[in-house]
DNA sequence: GCATATTTGTCCGTATGTATA
DNA sequence: CTATACATACGGACAAATATG
């Protein structure tokens, strides 16, 4: 994709811009984009292109992208610009560090009884995900399938947890598009379905235990996977 | 403290303002003014007066308040200001929350092989607390237990987590300065030295399951602790 | 309750330094 | 090596929201 077709889509985001402040709907368009896929890593963001895009200064789109540039969704090389993040085999292996530390010990230890409808929230991922492979909508069931982690994570019930978790993901989805066409999707994500399905079960039948253990099983194969993958780019 | 008297320490902080991004620098000058307790809690700071104490641009200012309030250092109420943050006891419990999960995770399954120096800094930690103890040093003993904490989640060997965990350790400065005077630093403080220093030995000795819950422990008494000093407030 | 002053939010123009063709 | 493009930073402007007398 080249900057201008990238700046483009940009151009349809900006009907989503009018809520809160300026820079934060910014920040939440470009976000949107990244994450989304419509602007590949190591894809360049020329702040004036983007002010003129979105029709606001460039100081409001420096506020924007110094915050992206904190939820390293993009990375800035001083003074030569803002580039969406690249992650390599480091930054894979760091993300599941902290996924494998966080994921089961919320599982765990989790505040269940103060946060009963974050367990509702597990439930409605797995079947989000059914619902979505039965349509065959891969990027669906990858949706939904970091809604699932996610509310493993809300067990905890903590809005920190829960905020990292979304800077966590919002990486993984960055490392998924240096993996993908549309079929590498549905081959990544497809054999989740079953595991997220037995782990819910584990946690409604109240074996949290069980549950943290599939859980870093499932984490560990995952990252391994992820791991062989770049190894052959 | 007033306002004006806040901003002439700000002043003093200006020497020390000289390195990378000038945005970057500001807030590094603020985050410290706050974390040294020399802006209280609940204090305003106006776009204006730090743009001449600082002798940088308002829009250099704002850029470096922006990345604060995204570090829950400042909060920005719309329209108003940016004041430094007033944590309640919503917030220290939230902040236990994720330390009570993070914290003895990192001591139980961190990498330990992989990160061999983290042991050495975990001992340094408690050696810095011990020796601030004796030349009375309450503030240093603060920081040391700081260190300590950190110390512990370097255990992990994740950069993520070691950033994340520097957020909540500035949180929790705030929180310490809503509860002091220098006498309430001290008994807050002191007793942890030896519980410190258990955990580590249990850590040399190669026993990190019974440091992990030893810290646990630790925590949740400290949570206790501060809930209740804020409950005299 | 109203008029005034202050401060934020946003934008523009511009100067300077750095990287790249 | 020159020229160009761009990021960085500054200062001034104005409307809108807010606080104050």
């Amino acid at each position: 994709m080249t900057v201008d077709s990238a700046l483009a889509s940009l151009a349809d985001a900006r009907a989503l811009v009018a809520r809160t402040s300026t820079a934060e709907r910014v920040a939440d368009a470009v976000r949107n984009e990244v994450v989304e896929g419509r602007l590949r890593p190591g894809g360049r963001l020329p702040e004036v292109a983007l002010a003129e895009t979105l029709r606001v200064s460039r100081n409001t789109v420096r506020e924007a992208l110094s915050q992206l540039v904190a939820e390293r969704v993009l990375v800035r090389e001083p003074n030569r610009g803002v580039f969406v993040a690249v992650p390599g085999p480091a930054d894979v292996r760091d993300v599941y560090r902290v996924r494998l530390l966080i994921e089961p010990a919320a599982v765990r230890d989790g505040e269940l009884a103060a946060e009963p409808s974050a367990l509702v929230r597990v439930r409605d991922a797995v079947l989000e995900g059914r619902e979505a492979a039965a349509r065959e909508d891969w990027p669906g069931v990858a949706g939904a399938n970091q809604h699932f982690h996610r509310a493993l994570v809300g067990l905890a019930g903590s809005e920190r947890l829960d905020q990292q978790m979304g800077l966590l993901l919002a990486e993984m989805r960055l490392v998924f598009h240096r993996m993908t066409g549309p079929t590498a999707v549905r081959a990544f994500h497809e054999p989740y379905l079953d595991r997220n399905d037995r782990i819910a079960e584990l946690l409604m039948a109240g074996d949290r235990e069980a549950a943290a253990t599939q859980l870093t099983e499932y984490l560990a194969t995952a990252e391994r996977q992820i791991l062989a993958a770049y190894a052959t780019l």
